[in-house]
This record gives C-alpha cells, sequence and structure tokens, in this order.
DNA sequence: TTTTTATCGATAAAATTTTATCAAATCATA
DNA sequence: TATGATTTGATAAAATTTTATCGATAAAAA
C-alpha cells in the first residue's frame, strides 16, 4: 500500500489530515469545481493555509499556479495514490459479534484499499455463516488461515480479555499490522504495525474540548 | 465532564495517553502491585519515560517516590477524576444501523462516563424499539428530545450523506458536542467540540507504519 | 548506620510541528 | 499591454512536544 519514496519523512499528523482533504476535495469536484486555494481548504477544514501547503507539497505531483492554487483532480489522483487506495490489501477481521459485524459491513473500508477476506469468532453459532458477505471461520484457524491467505493486516474486534490472544495469533500467521478496536493494552513486538482504535482517547479528548468551550464561554 | 482547574494546558496529546495509562494500571493493580515506575510503564507502553511523568504530573496528587515510584492505586484516581469517569454524562445517537447498533450495545461507554439515553433512525422498523437496551425514535425529534433530555453530547452513526443534517438537528437542540462516525467533514460553528472518528485515518496511519516497518526490514 | 541504587522532579536541550512573512508568479481586468 | 489582486512556495520564526541530563531523595542492602 502507498508509495516506498514517501514513506519518509511525513508526519503522522500529516498523514492523518490527508482522508480529510481527500474526502473534502471530492465533495468539491462533485460540485463542479475545478481548482481550489490552500486558503479556501484551510477556511473549511479550520486549518492554516501553509500547513495544508505543507501537506499538500508531500504528496502532490502538480505545483499549484498563483491566484488559481491547485487542480482539484490533480490532487484527489495524488492523495488516493499517496495513501494507497488505487491498490487493494486484504484484511482479516477477529471478532463477529456486533462490533466485527458493523466492520464487515462498513463497505466503505474498499475506497480504502482494504478488502476483509475472512472473519474469524469462537462462537459456534456463527462459525461457517457469513456476516456481510464475509465468510466467518473458527478463532483456532486463525494462525493457519493468515498464513494461507497471505493477510497482512488484522482488525481485532473481540473483547478486551480475548484481544491480546487474537494479536498474538495473527502475528503467529504472520500478519504484520494490527488495527485493535478492542479497548486492550497489546503486547506485541516493535516489527508489528499497531494502530488502537481507542474510543476512550477520542472521547477523552472530545469531552475536554467542550468542557473547555463551555468554561470559555462564561 | 472532568475538572475545570485542569482543563487548561493540557495537550490533547498527554489526554490522549490517559485512557491508555489507565487500562495498562488496572492491569497492574489486578495483578497485584502496588506501585510502578515512569520507567517501567514507558517501558511496556513504548513511551519515553520522562513524558510518561510529565504526563503524570499534570493529572496526580501525590507525588512519585524516588525508589518506589507511584502509588497504582493513586494514579487510577487521578485519572478517573481526570477523565470525568467518575460522573455519567448522557448522549445521544444518531443511526440505529449496524455501526450505531454496535455502540449502543458497547457497554465500555459506562466505564467512560458515558451513557447512552437515547437513539434516532429514520427507518421506521426501528423507531419505536429498542437496540441494546436504547429507545429509537423518529430522526425528525433530534432537535426537540435533545433539548427536553438536556443532552450535551451526540454521536453520529449515519451513512455520509445523512451526518450533517444530524449534525444540525444535534445543534440546534442544543447539544454541544459532536461525536462523528459518519466519514464525512461537518461544518460546524467553532462553538461545537467536535471529534472525528476518522476511520480513514486511522488506517492511513496504520498503512503507512506498516510500509515503512517492510520497508526498513530489505 | 552507612552505602548503594533506583527513581523522581526540575531544568535544559533537541526535535517536531505549526504559523508568519514575503518575493515571485500568474491570472484577470482595464 | 500594463496593472492589480491573489496565491504559491520558500524561508524564517514561534510554539509545542518530546527527550536528555542531573541533583535530590528515599528505600534497600551492606
Amino acid at each position: 500500500m502507498g508509495n516506498n519514496k514517501e514513506i519518509a519523512n511525513v508526519s503522522k499528523a500529516t498523514i492523518g489530515r490527508m482522508p480529510a482533504y481527500l474526502r473534502y476535495l471530492k465533495e468539491k469536484e462533485l460540485a463542479g469545481e475545478r481548482t481550489i486555494s490552500s486558503t479556501a481548504i484551510a477556511e473549511d477544514l479550520r486549518l492554516n493555509a501553509v500547513q495544508v501547503r505543507k501537506d499538500l507539497a508531500v504528496i502532490s505531483t502538480v505545483a499549484g499556479k498563483p491566484k488559481l492554487g491547485f487542480e482539484i483532480a490533480d490532487l484527489i489522483a495524488d492523495i488516493n495514490r499517496f495513501l494507497g487506495y488505487d491498490n487493494v490489501t486484504d484484511a482479516v477481521l477477529v471478532g463477529a459479534g456486533g462490533l466485527g459485524r458493523a466492520l464487515a459491513g462498513y463497505g466503505g473500508f474498499r475506497n480504502y484499499g482494504l478488502n476483509i477476506v475472512a472473519a474469524f469468532d469462537k462462537d459456534p453459532d456463527l462459525i461457517g455463516k457469513k456476516i456481510n458477505g464475509v465468510p466467518v471461520f473458527d478463532a483456532g484457524e486463525i494462525a493457519h488461515m493468515v498464513r494461507r491467505l497471505n493477510v497482512l493486516i488484522g482488525i481485532i474486534a473481540v473483547p478486551k480479555a480475548a484481544a491480546q490472544q487474537a494479536a498474538d495469533a495473527l502475528v503467529s500467521g504472520g500478519a504484520r499490522a494490527i488495527w485493535n478496536f478492542a479497548s486492550a493494552h497489546l503486547n506485541l513486538p516493535d516489527s508489528i504495525a499497531v494502530k488502537n482504535e481507542d474510543m476512550a482517547a477520542s472521547l477523552a479528548i472530545l469531552s475536554k474540548r467542550l468542557a473547555e468551550i463551555l468554561y470559555n464561554e462564561k
């Protein structure tokens, strides 16, 4: 996924903003616009215009033009390429319960270059069935299947208590990246990329911002 | 939620790490340990020890002791208080489909001081029912109900196309914080706290990290 | 009791990220 | 065609965040 030449020296913050730019630009394109300025993007996305220009400089192959700004179509293509959305990567999902089902059903992943090819669960009632088109296998098969399917990305959507075990199984099958939706701390070697989808952290940040806003206005 | 005296001068990054500390400390407490050093936390959580000490200094009421470290129980209490987990805030959920259902069923929120009191959807088949114990109302009622329930936090779990409308309804009812799970850019006044749960951004960061790891090892 | 050792907390340094400034470029307009 | 307005991209400054250093301190060991 993505472009090798671009992996270095791009901050996590910049990478994290890319999908927002992409969504925004697609909106604008749909609205029939052809070019856009960093100023306009910054204003709408509540960012600093210089930051936007720096971010775009990282990925864009075509320079912006004074007085006009950037070609929207070019930017979209560049961000898609940068994020690796133009080629699809397979992933497996551990946990076919509530959240797992929701994730499997979230069609959007296809747009993000992610294709969930298999799900795993312990529940015998689920094994052998399909959730949103994704076949569910026995959790005992994780390592074996991951290896067979040659999958690098595992998504964990199991209860806290089962998360570490799921991660270990994925890794022992050869997975190299774990997207962890369980609110559990995973202990994994540094050679594995881990992204914790930490709802608690998000909520904490939102709460603090809310508290700040309420505090400041009186 | 949280403590007013502590809202200023605490970076988003620090706030975001708090839940991870909390989870980790609870683990340790459960394992029967009484004290812990910043060094140990840093090692396990892959952080810098000085950073851990600085983070803890923000919230802790009790100083650490040389040679021993911090009292785990004290830290847990302090973080709980800091994050506002010791008092519960009501929230409403817009969207009772796959993701909405998963969120409603995610019992963990209660631990994070969040209580979902109502859900909304357009689907007549869902209205009047309950999803995981949360009653579902007509989406047309959002503003009215939010005002009546005096709710400040709204969670958006609807398809992209409906997200802005949902946000507007929440805000017009008096909500001041929006937790947005739709991958859509919301246009809202600065007086509203918004946290985008941007799956695409997370995936992008994970993918880049994976690419980096794979690239570096050959 | 004295010495050793581990850890804190304060301060300083380094690194990173964000924001400001400004000359150069180019489009639109007169 | 010349002028003015607007935006870029480069460079610099500011702000923030992370990491390093080190004296002080308290527990453990000698």
